[in-house]
Formats: C-alpha cells, sequence, structure tokens
DNA sequence: GCCGCAAATGGACGCAGTGTCCATAAGAGG
DNA sequence: CCTCTTATGGACACTGCGTCCATTTGCGGC
C-alpha cells in the first residue's frame, strides 16, 4: 500500500515521527517563502497535511516552531577551525558567518527569529539553546586555546571579545538594520585584537 | 469650564493635541505596565478616551505608536560627554547606556521594541530615525574628535568601534538574553582601544 | 453671534489567529 | 483479533486588525 505523499489522509491515526517531519518542513518552507508571520499554527496544519491540534501537542507556540524548523533545516558547520593561526580562523569564521547572513538568504528569518524571540517566552528558550549558547561556547573554547598558546593577555575576557565580535555584526543586522558584507570582517577582527589606540 | 480629566467627553471634535497626548501616555502606561504585546489600538483607545478611528489617522501601526510613546516619555540626555579624555567619556556614556538599561527597567521595552521592529517596518523605521540613527551620530562625533586628537589610529574604522561598544551590549540583551551590568564597561572599552592580543 | 466645515466619536463589519474542547477514525501492539 | 493509543476534523469563544459609517461637536470664518 504505497501512499501518495500528497494524497490527503483519513481522520485517524499517523505515526508520530512522520507527522512531525512533515510539520518541519512545511513550517520550514512557509518560513523562507512568506516570512515568520506566516508561520501560523494554521497555515502549518494545512501545508503539511496535519490538524492544529496535534500542533498544540508538540510545539508551545508557533515561534518555537519556526526556531525548530530553522534548525532543522540548517544543520550547518558550526565548528570552528582552528590552524593555530588566530586572526585568520576568526576571520574564516566570521566571514563564513556573514556570508551565511547575507549571500545564502539568512538574515531575513534570522532577524524575525530573533525579534519575535524577545516577545515569546518560547522561542527565546529554544533559540538559546539550540543556537546561541552552543555557538558563543564554540567560540569560547577557541578563545581560550589561543590565550593558552599567548596569543591573547591573560587577562583578556574571552567573553567580551566574542561579544565584540559577533555582536558588532548582529548590531547592524538589528539594531542599525543597515546593510553589510564581508569586508567588515577584517576591520572588526583586527580592532578585536590590536584595539583602535594608537600603539605607544 | 474645567474638565474633569478623567471624565468621558462626548462624541464630538477634540483638540488634536490632547488627544495626541493623551494617547501617548497611554501608551506609554501601556508598555511599561504590561509589555509591548498589551499595546494594541483597542486598549491604547480605551485607556486614553479615544476611539480607535483616530489613532489609525495617525499611527501607521501599533508598534509605531509605542515607539513613539516610549522616547516621548524617556526625552533623555543623548549628549556624548567630550572632557578630552577618551576612555573615561566612553566607560561614563556606556555605563550610562547599561545602567538605564537595568536600573531603569528600560531593558523589558527596549528589547520588545526591538524586537518588535523586525517584524514591523513601520517600527522599524520610527526606531532608526528616532532612536538609532541620532545615537550612533553622536558616538561617531565623539570619535572624530578623539582621533583628529591621535587619540585614535588614523586608520581605525570609527563605526566598527561603535559597533564594538554598543553592539556587545545588545548581543548580550537580544542574542544572549542573559543579565548583566556596568562591570563590562571597563573591559569593553579596554579592549575596544587596545585590543585583546599581547601588547608587542 | 451664527454657521459650516473639520475632526473625533461610538459602533458596526469581516477577517485571521489563538487556545481549547469534543467525538471519531485508524494505526500499532499485545 | 481486539484494544489502546493517537491523530483527526470541526466546533467554540476570544482578541486584535483594518475599514467602514453616521453622528456629534469644537473651531474659525463670515
Amino acid at each position: 500500500m504505497s501512499q501518495d505523499p500528497g494524497a490527503r489522509r483519513g481522520r485517524g491515526r499517523r505515526p508520530a515521527a512522520e507527522v512531525r517531519a512533515a510539520v518541519l518542513a512545511a513550517a520550514g518552507r512557509l518560513l523562507l517563502r512568506d516570512g515568520l508571520p506566516a508561520v501560523t499554527f494554521d497555515r502549518v496544519a494545512a501545508e503539511a497535511g496535519a490538524s492544529r491540534t496535534t500542533l498544540y501537542k508538540w510545539w508551545p507556540s508557533p515561534g518555537a516552531l519556526a526556531a525548530e524548523a530553522y534548525f532543522a533545516r540548517s544543520e550547518r558547520e558550526l565548528a570552528f577551525p582552528d590552524t593555530g593561526d588566530l586572526r585568520a580562523d576568526l576571520i574564516s569564521q566570521l566571514g563564513a558567518f556573514v556570508r551565511w547572513l547575507m549571500d545564502e538568504g539568512a538574515q531575513q528569518p534570522m532577524a524575525e527569529l530573533i525579534g519575535a524571540a524577545q516577545l515569546d517566552p518560547d522561542l527565546a528558550r529554544a533559540w538559546s539553546q539550540t543556537y546561541a549558547q552552543p555557538r558563543r561556547e564554540l567560540a569560547r573554547v577557541r578563545l581560550r586555546a589561543a590565550q593558552q598558546r599567548g596569543q591573547l593577555r591573560d587577562d583578556a575576557d574571552l567573553d567580551v571579545i566574542v561579544d565584540q565580535l559577533w555582536g558588532a555584526c548582529y548590531h547592524r543586522l538589528l539594531v542599525l538594520r543597515v546593510p553589510f558584507d564581508d569586508s567588515i570582517v577584517e576591520p572588526l577582527v583586527d580592532h578585536a585584537l590590536h584595539g583602535a589606540a594608537p600603539r605607544t
């Protein structure tokens, strides 16, 4: 009994895994095509051939569903390179981040998800656990390695460095809302490493 | 004929200025008391003794109204000090910003407004024009003065410095959503000025 | 001082989305 | 084969948006 994937099922049960996958796929599609406001339980249910009741069981809010759908689809390289050259690795990683935002269309969903997280505690939780904290930790590990090799001052505050590098990008994305590209990466890293004051 | 401010007016006309003031006051009150989601045209109209129709004439969205109401109420010191001591001035200004966020309860409305701006173009416009761009320009002016006095390198990117200093705070506020206080200000400024790499 | 225009008013409408309920149908496991 | 689990469709009230309308009233012109 092969099922036509597009066919409407009857009323009864369907395997949980199948439903979840269909819902996540539908939510991701809606998010990328029409933006976060289009990710409503109503529309996702219709798009996935599921019922709203089912969605309420697994996700606390449309925002949380959208976040999970987005990260399920962008299961991407989080690994932080360690070639021994801190400056090159920072430029490489930060540049990849900026190009991902700008060239691969991640800018819009990213801004919308972080934005909605300020108003939806469930989305905020999902966002923080799935994305923000892990990435921060990876960067911290890489910087700690550099510090132990003497490439950073002993009294350097690693968290502050992370905040300055990635925070600068988020600042332009969320607060200033101005376009930018990876040409800011080199100055950013150099300022973080050597400061803006004249060398004495 | 002194009017009891709390009394219900009749149906007809009321001075525009009076209505606007009442609406902004009501919106600000709702924003601070119950958060941005409570600032709906319905509720503000009821709270201000105005009608929804009137609100639609002046504000394109509840978000835009909330933003205007917030900044009307927090008409605060934007002036950037210039004592000649760049480090001290940066610490002073950035510290005031962080204390305003944390101690004066600006954290919640601020995050909510920036968040909603990612989904509401009208709010984004109001936010950018009223707050973000003017502040950025003030900081830029102060940094340019320092640069001309030789307190910053000639090839320093002033925008990047602003992004690194304030962006780091917004990063913790919006992206990481972790609490912080003005103890991060000094390390932040020192890292921005002197970098995290060992002095050669 | 009267009158007409401008402007705010209350209240209606349809629409969309949330959150919750129910009886029903159908897969999965014993 | 039978039962239990679980998704299903469809209903409900509620809130908010966005847009109408006729009505009432203040203000400025005459």
